[in-house]
DNA sequence: GTAAAGCCTAGTAACGCAATAGGAAATAGA
DNA sequence: TCTATTTCCTATTGCGTTACTAGGCTTTAC
């Protein structure tokens, strides 16, 4: 699997927050509960996004979760790697086999690459905004 | 990690044999040593190969492993799907997850389904012939 | 001071991956 | 027919990662 619930959740919650903007800091406690997520398990996923900057947290009564950016300059790509560590699709483009004793010689090696450019050009072009239900949060009234 | 050691070696595996197409059945030792292959993993990886009729193998004295077909009528999608199970990039498309109770309102169910769409397009799109090296293999002389 | 919230460090159960083990069955050639 | 060679088959194991859980500390507003 290339992508994890860990990043599949981070990538749910910054819509969700993209999406609830508007109130102001949001407790991890209503996140978890409109996504179905573990609260604990949330932690996690929040300090990770909090520590890269992608989010901000704010301790005590009133405090919560908002994004340090608006939603048009996130990409996908970005949030999963950091949540995932890596979107290389198989190991040898990915730190461990760096340097694999073959890789001068592998006939494969070039799909790889090829295939990691796909992926990555792709997710790095889809922004948060892209992913927010229209109007959804806002309740306008004509 | 979207394909594992058994998709990249089974992948390696499929162009060796391509490569050797000439000199008939290839026994599993020779492709192991010449690969650098634990023998007993790679027996696995053929096997499941066999099974597919992707290749015929042959017991006995002389006996060894051949392509079923030329090599332009593999991809490379066929391939890894086979040996990878599948090549899902979440667990959301795949099986386990049909159905997620959220999947209606997933707002972010759209970016994998695109995702593996580039992904399978981009495998199938590559066929085994494409791989193998000019003239490797066969030693013309002019 | 207290309730509400985030922050931090561990711990754990289950699973899948990578590889190993040991032998049975088939085949060709001496 | 015996033997060396080779594939085929079923288990098992070690190990790392994933997905979560536990418990306590710190900050903040009222």
């Amino acid at each position: 699997m290339l992508v994890s619930t860990k990043g599949r959740y981070a990538l749910r919650v910054m819509v969700d927050l993209a999406e609830h903007q508007a109130t102001g800091r949001i407790p991890l406690k209503e996140i978890a509960a409109r996504q179905g997520i573990s609260e604990k398990y949330l932690e996690n996923i929040l300090a990770t996004l909090v520590r890269a900057n992608m989010l901000s947290g704010m301790r005590g009564k009133g405090g919560g979760y908002v994004l340090t950016r608006p939603p048009e300059q996130y990409t996908v790509g970005e949030i999963l790697r950091l949540t995932e560590g890596s979107l290389a699709p198989v190991a040898c483009l990915d730190g461990d086999c760096k340097g694999c004793s073959r890789s001068d010689e592998c006939p494969t090696l070039d799909v790889w690459k090829n295939l990691d450019k796909l992926i990555n050009d792709y997710l790095d072009g889809v922004t948060l905004d892209q992913l927010v239900a229209p109007n959804e949060g806002y309740d306008y009234v004509i």
